[in-house]
DNA sequence: AAATTAAGTCAATAAGACTGACATAATTTT
DNA sequence: AAAATTATGTCAGTCTTATTGACTTAATTT
């Protein structure tokens, strides 16, 4: 009974929830994503091109299959946000020398200067929140965000370059 | 010219930007909220319901315009996963006790069961993360996430039932 | 020659957001 | 007391990003 009675105490750290980082990730990451999105606006993009022009950039020739692994979304979510970037010019498609069913994605140099654009604002949120921090802070952080990945998905992350310097 | 030229090396941290921890944000977020993600698939809710029955809980009495504030969506998005969780009875209204316009938002024990339910794997992996760290780390990894929000949203944070304890 | 694989495409669906317009009730201002 | 404003709710339509399922084409493997 009194199931559909108010609680009038909040949940606080007391409950043994972490509830001050789970918050405060909420709130970075919305403020993070924030930035960029509003320069996609301008090119009729949203955040998965963003992404996909990420990793093209940051993995060049990297195939349809491998791209599709990092993202973790299906081919057809692919399809529409890479075709467009393809057909604006910001990547273009090579036969894998291999393989030539396989399509190895390279970025163009309007495709590297806008993601570069992108990363910049995000870049100075970073070093801003960082140089209000303590020494050592940077590598805490690091690693924290580190473990707080799946650990089967970080030696997928050790593979961008430079992926594991802090 | 060669606009189309392919880039074959990639960006690295040389470019002057921090890709590494850019990236470590974007699989730490995906993962951290794919653990609630799973447990809302079996009620049949979205991460939308996931958010609104959080700040109610934390903010037990808040009113719906308050809880746009927090949440930065529109009414229209809101009133779709609202009306759910209350016909569900995970939340109910009161008219606002000074102005009845209002309706106070507070959690049922159903409500605050499964608010608790979603924090717990989220929790769990935090402290997961934080026990492979550094004594110390905890504090900074606050600090810095603090630091990503925009500077105008902090007091906001503060408010939240110690906010402010790291 | 047959089976598998990489990629692309078509169609339908869903969640979560949006804008714009309007309704109701309660409060505040004039 | 009447008018204006405010808090909330609702209707309708749109957009982005994702999904599943089915099927095609071309290339490679078995």
């Amino acid at each position: 009974m009194n199931d559909a009675e108010p609680i009038k105490t909040p949940l606080t750290l007391d409950d043994g929830v972490d509830f001050a980082i789970i918050e405060h990730l909420f709130f970075a990451y919305r403020d993070f994503t924030a930035d960029p999105d509003a320069i996609l606006d301008e090119y009729g993009f949203g955040r998965a091109h963003h992404r996909v022009l990420h990793f093209v950039n940051r993995l060049p020739g990297l195939t349809v299959a491998e791209l599709l692994e990092v993202l973790r979304i299906t081919k057809q979510s692919l399809a529409r946000v890479l075709k467009q970037l393809v057909d604006d010019g910001y990547i273009v498609q090579f036969p894998g020398p291999r393989d030539r069913r396989q399509r190895e994605l390279y970025p163009t140099q309007k495709g590297r200067n806008l993601a570069l654009a992108l990363a910049l604002p995000q870049s100075r949120r970073i070093r801003a929140a960082l140089e209000e921090a303590q020494p050592g802070d940077s590598a805490a952080v690091a690693r924290f965000l580190r473990a707080m990945v799946n650990p089967e998905l970080r030696p997928q992350m050790d593979k961008l370059p430079n992926g594991r310097s802090k």
